[in-house]
DNA sequence: TTGAATTAGTTGCATAACTAACTATTATGA
DNA sequence: TCATAATAGTTAGTTATGCAACTAATTCAA
């Protein structure tokens, strides 16, 4: 029984931990390579940030899936690096906006190139049809569980 | 062009984020509920250990993708809670030796069950082929990074 | 219209991660 | 043998996460 108990143990420790978090590292380390000193973090505001500018921090919450104190502290270290800044709403004084510097926007086409070039050598040997499979059912996985 | 040159990002932002973390969240939910004080990184570590007890500090490392000075700490905040006890092996002083307690013993059949619920949870509506299918192409990413 | 509920954001506390630098022990090779 | 290298583990500093409790602004309903 102990053996088919661990059985999806497994499948657990497959979906949560060693592939993410290893795209995670070797993306990292392709931009500490690259000498760009960003976390992955702080990129992942960037990125939803180069799609749309001006989000609030709610909307980086909800586009993140992060909390509200994790974005309150990912826009203090940005904003310390001068790479975001936070303007405060003219018609809803609680909300604050957030816009990139010309910093930021200089980072975008290296940095998208590189998490580029990193999912390429995560990629290698898989095909696309499976490549399709699983973004079907990573996605699904996260609508079951949100 | 710049619709191109996030088309690849996408994926990467599945694949990292998502759905792992939606997984991790609900098992630490799933552990709250059921009144364990328990972290799921702490629990990794005591999954490793119920398969095979008496692991030194850098099989742990190993086994869990993890680099040693987050084993130290984990194991510390294991042993404050009597889950774990740290044995020097006589053969080669170096070694620390890392048992279960029995309280940690009586923590297996529970956790490992939530887990597998929680993985019931994430996999709804997920054909088994499509599981497989995922399983496959992550562990060739992690392959093809580590 | 005013008082309660909701929403946006911040702060405090605990856990965990990575890097780099460190100590102690063991292995090696000249 | 004995100095050097390699290995196991710890410590220090920075970043990030989750939860709970908080402030300030807005909405809504009696």
């Amino acid at each position: 029984m102990t053996g088919n108990q661990f059985k999806r143990g497994e499948l657990y420790s497959v979906i949560t931990g060693m592939a993410s978090i290893a795209v995670a590292r070797r993306l990292q380390k392709n931009f500490r390579q690259a000498g760009l000193e960003i976390t992955i973090e702080q990129w992942s505001i960037l990125y939803h940030l180069w799609k749309e500018d001006g989000l609030s921090q709610q909307e980086l919450c909800n586009r993140t899936f992060r909390d509200k104190p994790s974005i309150t502290r990912l826009l203090d270290n940005l904003e310390r690096q001068h790479l975001v800044k936070r303007v405060a709403s003219k018609e809803d004084r609680r909300i604050n906006r957030v816009f990139l510097t010309d910093t930021a926007r200089d980072l975008q086409d290296t940095t998208i190139q590189l998490a580029n070039q990193t999912m390429e050598e995560a990629l290698v040997e898989v095909s696309k049809a499976d490549i399709e499979v699983t973004k079907k059912v990573l996605q699904q996985v996260y609508d079951n569980l949100k």
